[in-house]
DNA sequence: TCCTTTATTGAATGATTGCTCAATTTCTAC
DNA sequence: GTAGAAATTGAGCAATCATTCAATAAAGGA
């Protein structure tokens, strides 16, 4: 056998997250990423492949560390639609505050944005990971519509796509810097929306 | 007295429009906007300064641009709010079609999220230029509140953020590749969330 | 202790980046 | 026709880009 790596490779990753969250594919060097992952050019090298294989394995990794995010806030909820309203209402508030985020726009459309007519790899990782995350809101909304908590005749699929784009706009409003009563409202707003799906009675 | 310039200075900022919405800024080197210009170096830099210089006026250009085609849609309509609903519906369909446009994510939206942690003169750019539009957005809303075709108790300027948030998710939906019947939803359910401002009766 | 194996290092690679400027071309005014 | 002003050209600049690899360091097994 033979030394240890020094480096972790998760912890790395989340440093590598970080930095591509905040400053995009083509707006992070080689030169930013080796201080960020206090790592020499060759142990990135034999550890990631390449600075595309780094990104598309922060890219995954952020989207898995989001996807456990909304499952845990849901977790908190009894009802499911409160859990989207509320999630929705975080997501405002933590845009508002100078959070310590990297970035207030997700890190998904970032990608998308950057990379679709640049990139295409890239842009087919973000836009599957974009069809996963609408297959999951269906299937929450859908859980929601059959417990009764949205109106029988709601079409998951389409109502996850409305709450998706809902998401990209809030997050993407969160980049202009509006004083966080503004973006509390505009989470409220959104939230609202969504009630206008539920069961009427 | 001399020569005439041999490029027509708007021409060639519609090009460096269609450059650099599809590209981006970092994704546009020098060498594709010389091909896209037709112009070589000393000329651009001449005209333009520098490549800043010219994604800047693009940026305006493009600003512009969106601001007529908003004006233009609206003259079609008696109604601010069809118009703006039909606004709506259009840019989904747009988005679903395989349209000419360079991209199908808004230009102002896609150099905010690039730009934002890593030139923050473009980001300041693009953050008034939205500042602007939600501006106007909100004369819009706000007339239309008057004229009695949105409910009294409308705040007119949040209306406007929740607007321009729709825009930005649809727009960025677009750049999914959805079919085009998924957009046309997204269109329609978004012209149905401004629907629920109407006044009641 | 020495040998094998593996991880790390960082100088150096060629390509590409945004940009400059002396030379050339093209036009107007006289 | 000619002089002068302005616009265009494109080779070439220094800096930076992502990447490589021979040399070095560090660990476990014998």
């Amino acid at each position: 056998m033979a030394r240890h790596a020094r480096y972790d490779r998760k912890t790395a990753l989340e440093k590598a997250v970080g930095l591509f969250w905040e400053k995009g594919y083509h707006g992070s060097s080689m030169k930013q990423i080796e201080q960020a992952l206090d790592m020499r050019p060759g142990s990135i090298y034999a550890t990631f492949g390449s600075k595309d294989g780094l990104f598309s394995e922060a890219l995954a990794a952020y989207a898995e560390q989001g996807g456990r995010e909304l499952a845990v806030h849901l977790k908190g909820f009894d009802s499911i639609v409160d859990g989207l309203q509320d999630y929705l209402r975080g997501i405002a508030c933590s845009c508002g505050d100078g959070g310590a985020a990297p970035s207030r726009a997700c890190m998904i459309v970032k990608t998308l944005l950057e990379s679709s007519n640049t990139h295409s790899a890239l842009a087919d990782q973000a836009n599957s990971i974009l069809a996963a995350i609408e297959g999951s809101l269906a299937d929450l909304v859908e859980q929601a519509r059959v417990k009764g908590e949205l109106a029988q005749s709601v079409d998951s699929r389409r109502l996850a796509r409305l709450l998706q784009a809902q998401i990209m706009g809030l997050r993407s409003m969160g980049e202009r810097n509006l004083d966080p009563q503004a973006m509390k409202d505009l989470g409220d707003d959104m939230a609202a929306i969504l009630a206008g799906y539920r069961t009427q009675h």
